[in-house]
DNA sequence: ATAATTTGACCAGA
DNA sequence: TCTGGTCAAATTAT
């Protein structure tokens, strides 16, 4: 295990670096193109995010892959991203109800974790972000140690119909109330797409409507009008919608600008060049950013699937074939998956 | 009537 | 034992 660890984590490395070189190249385009300060800025945040992502892995690989904690870093948005994972192997034999036990816990470990930093507009959003293309049912609040305001917690809407155990976590900034830190587990493996092949109008009013951008200019229509959705008078619960926007990389407005750059880092020593572009849920089901679908086949179920797809998805290349000795890592056979992304 | 949210209880991990 | 995460009954909204 430790070698195939070894060379994922060459090969993280191999495509954050591929990343970064493309990320400068697209900066030296901007530069010869007098780039806006937002344009500067969100680049400037993406190489830095590179550097932050290969120096962690650097460290890791130094350091016998000690796990590291996802650290946002201070901004308008951010957004990290972690995989919860282990090269190690473990001694399953246990009773088939411990193995069922340990491979749920597992699997929920496993999942991919990433963070993001959602910054809403002041006039309207401090409710809470909107919209993020998918629906989730809040199941839980919790005051946080140390947080003014508590965290919620929501799951997949579609969780029992379709098994689907993305869950998200919100919480709002201590410091801005109009940043709020949303924390994704897992991946969409329901197939919200389809009821959302066209998508409605963002009704700011209603917290469960849903829109799958199907090209990117209508990706950017939709995530600008959610960003700037108001959704009802604030304050009067510490509650918020179960929707938010997406945070995008796309500079949306001239007074609420909201970037995100990702910064991977890596769970446990697995890998972590997760790119929350790919893996958001409103465009993880939209293949716009990712690669040809045939680089999801031959993952016939399993949570690398997902690590797969996103690190595949990280650089952004017309590099294709990632195929990942999925037998080498600890994967759930269960976990549903197809080859058209995470859906079934 | 059905679905979503709220909230206290419970549980697992540190 | 404390804390964060989840469950599930009660409540509220549609």
């Amino acid at each position: 295990m430790e070698s195939a660890c070894t060379w994922e984590y060459e090969m993280v490395i191999n495509e954050l670096v591929q990343g970064m070189e493309k990320a400068k190249q697209l900066h030296f385009h901007l530069c010869s193109t007098s780039p806006s300060r937002a344009q500067n800025m969100l680049m400037q945040r993406i190489l830095s995010s590179y550097e932050k992502a290969l120096s962690i892995l650097n460290s890791k690989g130094a350091a016998e892959h000690t796990p590291a904690p996802p650290t946002p870093a201070s901004g308008i948005v951010e957004s990290s991203i972690s995989v919860d994972g282990s090269c190690r192997s473990e001694d399953l034999s246990n009773s088939f109800r411990d193995q069922q036990d340990y491979n749920a816990s597992k699997k929920r470990k496993m999942q991919p974790t990433w963070t993001e930093q959602v910054k809403v507009n002041p006039e309207n959003g401090l409710e809470g972000p909107t919209d993020d293309g998918y629906s989730w049912r809040k199941y839980g609040q919790k005051d946080i140690l140390g947080a003014r305001y508590p965290r919620s917690y929501y799951r997949c809407t579609y969780r029992l119909v379709q098994d689907c155990w993305a869950t998200k976590q919100v919480q709002r900034s201590d410091d801005d109330r109009t940043v709020f830190e949303i924390t994704y587990k897992g991946v969409h493996t329901c197939n919200q797409s389809t009821n959302a092949v066209v998508p409605p109008p963002v009704s700011p009013e209603k917290q469960e409507t849903r829109h799958i951008p199907q090209q990117p200019s209508q990706a950017l229509l939709n995530l600008k009008a959610n960003l700037r959705v108001n959704t009802g008078s604030l304050d009067s619960k510490e509650t918020m919608p179960a929707q938010f926007s997406f945070p995008s990389t796309y500079e949306l407005g001239d007074t609420e600008n909201q970037y995100i750059s990702f910064s991977a880092l890596v769970g446990d020593g697995n890998l972590g060049a997760y790119s929350p572009l790919f893996l958001s849920p409103a465009t993880s089901e939209t293949n716009y950013f990712s690669p040809a679908p045939h680089h999801m086949a031959g993952f016939g179920g399993s949570d690398v699937a997902d690590i797969v797809s996103a690190h595949a998805s990280t650089t952004n290349s017309p590099m294709g074939s990632m195929d990942f000795p999925v037998d080498q890592l600890e994967l759930d056979p269960n976990f549903p998956f197809n080859a058209s992304g995470f859906f079934r």
